[in-house]
Parts: structure tokens; sequence; C-alpha cells
DNA sequence: GCAATGTCGTGAAATTTTCCCGGTGCTCGC
DNA sequence: GCGAGCACCGGGAAAATTTCACGACATTGC
């Protein structure tokens, strides 16, 4: 390995799939994993101590997120190239990556020559998106499935967040300083305007659109 | 690598994942990775014909699940021993796998030492669980959650899973044939049974046990 | 037999959801 | 400045739902 091979910090909370990503990338010449982190505060750290030229990171790690972690670290370096690499086949969680500063998502679906393609790509400065997601994200364009975090108000999407983190009606009007009505009110606003008629359709909604990731449904 | 080898399949839908399982798992004298299989079906199919072993498998995978590929095999092969490493940190998921025949439950945040340890463990007989997933279970044991698949009767399991099936209560009543009053009578009854005050919660529980997988929930 | 339990349904009360309304305050364009 | 539009707050009342109490029936186990 030259001096002139690329770096690269490699994020994922599971230590099994980072000697993966290690293996598949270390066979390509030119890239050199230069650091792990198992979280995004770790791999902010890293970041800013490292200076690599690429992050490949994951979205679901426990702490901060990834797509916080990919927020902080272009807040840190307006040039940072992160590629997001994670199992969400899912058009919501790519546009948020992407939004937050990602020059890359793909899928851990995809056979491992895609994630290479992707790496060279996003170090060339290019955006990588997978086919896959490709796919998912034209079909919600068709679907005009509305997104949930720009059709809503702030403050409606602030009671959803609420909602969605089991609380009650009472407590929410509580915490927001508002009679119980309003949240009411509120709440029955927001499934009309996501076009869902239950509870239940709505959790279903966020999970789609990543606004809630399974983890943060309270393990134990 | 001998001939006394011993022989293992790795089942995990993402390829990068199972070049982590092969780097880790070859470093180990005395196990050799003979196949690999995307998916439940594969998997079973290449378990007949390669007879490996041992089984390393993830749940969460397209088509059927991982879950029901572990009954399947132990189905053809009573003595088919089988080692679940999953990203799920959760007692449900748990409990399922070693009741459809798993081995082994093993997270895939643990280090890759807990792993290799875990699959001699299970190559010598013995039933291994990760440190995490003992807490858990231990944790869900003193909580005493009800467990769904536990105090629901079958009737009312079934509701429940058409509930969380995006059905409305009109719908639910005309496949199973009863009145509308029934599944409403139903519902509430289930919220009650489980401890549950919203549809949310309801949800939620359901998340946790494992009882619906994010890839229920409609991708796109 | 008979007690226990699951299943299905009714009816009526209690609660919630929904819809419509008015009022405030803000920004934007003219 | 000034109206138009929108986010935001909440009241009132109708509509829908949830909940609770109750009865009936079949099945199961002792």
């Amino acid at each position: 390995m030259s001096a002139g091979d690329a770096t690269i910090l490699l994020v994922d909370d599971h230590s099994v799939v980072r000697e993966g990503y290690r293996s598949v990338l270390e066979k390509q010449p030119g890239l050199r994993v230069i650091a792990e982190a198992a979280d995004g505060t770790e791999a902010y750290r890293l970041f800013k101590s490292e200076a690599p030229d690429l992050v490949v990171m994951d979205l679901s790690m426990p702490g901060i997120g990834g797509i916080e972690a990919v927020r902080r670290i272009r807040q840190w370096d307006k040039g940072a190239k992160i590629l997001v690499f994670t199992m969400h086949q899912n058009a919501g969680f790519a546009v948020q990556a992407i939004r937050a500063g990602a020059r890359g998502y793909v899928t851990k679906t995809s056979p491992p020559e895609t994630l290479v393609r992707a790496v060279m790509d996003v170090l060339a400065g290019k955006i990588a998106i997978s086919p896959d997601i490709d796919h998912e994200l034209a079909m919600s364009r068709l679907a005009g499935e509305s997104s949930a975090a720009d059709v809503l108000t702030p403050r409606e999407f602030e009671v959803m967040r609420l909602l969605l983190a089991e609380r009650t009606t009472d407590e929410i009007a509580e915490t927001l300083h508002v009679s119980p009505k309003t949240v009411a009110n509120l709440h029955s606003l927001i499934k009309d305007k996501l076009g869902v008629g239950s509870d239940i359709e709505l959790v279903r909604l966020a999970l789609r659109q990543g606004l809630l990731t399974q983890v943060d449904l309270g393990e134990a």
C-alpha cells in the first residue's frame, strides 16, 4: 500500500460486520482502512483525529445514530465524504441520510462489488446510490406517499414524535403546556394529513419513513 | 485444514456480513465454512445437500425468515445444530428462536470471541446464549411482561395479528366471519390482557416481542 | 355432571375522535 | 400599512369508538 492510498474510517456497531467491510475493501488496491468506530460519538471523534478520506457508516447504532453522526461530521468538515451502508432498504432513510450530508447510500444486501464501486465513486466526488434504493425512491415518488417530515408543521411533527414515544395525550399536553384538547385535535389532524386511518397505520408509516427505528422501541 | 474440521453453513442476506463471519471463523483452526446462503429457502436446500455440522443463521431475511428456516431444518434433521446470530438484542426473538430449535443465540454486537466461543459450545453440544441476551431474558422475567403469545387465546392472537396487519375492524370482522362488534370487543380485551393503553403501545409491544418485524411493515 | 374457559354477541354508558368554529400572532407580497 | 395565508390554541357538539356488564353456547378436564 502506497502513501497515496485513500484512507477509510469504518463505522458499524457490529464487530463482525466491520470485519466484513475490512475484508472486502482491503482486497481493493488503493484503499486502506485506518480506523473503526462502533457508534456515532466515536465516529465523530475518530474523524476529527484521523481525517480519513472517506467514512463508511452504518445507520442503526446505539447512542447517537448514523444520521446524526453524518450531520455532525459534515458540520465539522463541509467536504467530508460519507457513504452510508445500511440494511435499511427504505427510501425514507436514504432521503434523511442524503439531506444530512451523506454522499452515498448503499444497502447491505448489495453485492460486494456494488459497495466497492460506491466507495470509488464517492472518493471521486460522485454521489452513489445503490440500484435498489434508486428504485425505492422512484416508487415512493410515484406512490406520492406524503413524507411526514414535509407535510407536517413543526408543532404537529413534535406531537407525532411524542405520540410515537408512547406518551398519553395528557402527558403530551403537560410537556407542551397546552390543553389536552389541543393535543387531541393535533393528533386527529396529523392522521388526516398523513392519510392514515388509525394509530397502528401511523406507527407503521413512521417506521417506513425511518422516523422511528426498531431500536427506539425500547428494548426491555 | 484437516478432514476432521467442523463444517459450517453461513446464512445471512448481507454478503458483506457473510464475508465478516467467514473471516472471523476461518481464523479459528478446526472450523471450515463450506457454504453460504442468502435466505431461508436456500439455507434449507444447502443444509440438505451439504449436511454441515453447524449452521450460523441470521434472523431477518427476505422470504421465509430465520425462525422458519430453523424450524424446517430441525424438522428435517432433529439433531441439526443451529446457532442464531442476529442484530436483535431482544428476549422475544431469542425465545422464539430457541423454541424453534436453535441451539444458541448470539447478538451481532458481541465481540468476535463471543461468536467463536458460541460456535465451539454449540458444536460441543451445549446451548450458547450471549451475555446480553441472558440479561434481557432475566429482565423480561423480572418485569413479568406478559408474552402476547402466551396470555392470548388463539382467537385473540389472530385478531391481534390482523390488527397489526393494518386492517380495519370491519375488514377483520369480514375475514373472520364475526360481527365488527366482536372484533372491537376482542381488540379491547387484547389491550387489557397485554396491559397496554393504546394501539401505539400495542404495536411497540408486538415489535419488542418479535411478533412483527420491521420488514413486515411493508417497504414501499 | 359440572366447573372452567374460550368464543360470540348485545346494549348502554363513558370516552374519544372528529369536525367546525373563532381567535391570536406571524410572515409575505403588494 | 394591510390583507391573505398559515401555524397555533382551544371550545362545543355530533359522531364514532371503547369499555363494561351481561347472557348464551360449545369444549375441555376433573
